[in-house]
DNA sequence: GTCGTTGCAAAGCCTTTGCAGGGAA
DNA sequence: TTCCCTGCAAAGGCTTTGCAACGAC
């Protein structure tokens, strides 16, 4: 059976507070100011285990690499800031599934990533 | 200036015949066949070259890493099979870019990938 | 001849894995 | 006490980079 580890609690508390998808090295950083002994290799294990137990979503960003987030938001799509590079979470869902799917395919779930200018960045310009 | 050599015209021939995306090892492997003396950074060093010039796209796919894809085919969207591995290009674009898009927000592009099961692999179940 | 390009090898990330000690149940 | 979990270090992929030779123009 899995356990309850102090790791755990606090790799799993990072991401229910975390405002956007985490990559692993900002899962660690939070997760050391929980538990100051926290390695990397046990994230890396536990998202793992997290993301099979449905838990946790990875996320493939197409410039930072992997990310994380929980699944508990429900699903919503990802905008990235081409200037800030940050990632929002978009809520909603304006894709038309059934249309995108051409007969034969059977579509089970779906990753929608926009990209372009946040309303911030586009203040500085 | 850019230069034409045979090693940039064999990986473009290679992408432009490709039916789906490729990952760097396909991309190596079939240019081979067109160079032999092909050498991996040289695909890394050209692909990037490509992928600025705006000539090729590069994807993420969520459990194949990157891949790449000749930008001649226009915009279109990505399928993976969950039984065979494989990814299918998907004509059409049944996304709403401007309900999706939160006010305040500008979207100059963006990228779909649907997750299923394709015809062939439904077939054999 | 110039200088962008290539092949090779080394170096750099990011991620996984083996192992022995530690801790939850 | 059992055996899952952790930290550490080493190993594995994938990608980038330094360098000297090469080749397009």
């Amino acid at each position: 059976m899995k356990r309850h580890t102090n790791q755990r609690r606090a790799i799993h508390a990072v991401l229910d507070a975390a405002e956007r998808p985490l990559s692993v090295d900002e899962v660690l950083k939070r997760g050391k100011q929980l538990v100051p002994s926290l390695n990397r290799a046990t994230v890396y294990r536990n998202l793992h285990v997290m993301v099979t137990a449905g838990w946790v979503r990875r996320l493939a960003h197409p410039e930072q690499g992997t990310l994380y987030e929980t699944a508990a938001r429900g699903h919503h799509h990802h905008f990235h800031c081409r200037a800030c590079d940050r990632v929002f979470e978009l809520p909603g869902c304006a894709l038309d599934v059934r249309r995108s799917t051409p007969a034969g395919f059977r579509t089970d779930a779906h990753e929608v990533f926009l990209y372009g200018v946040c309303p911030t960045c586009q203040g500085k310009q």
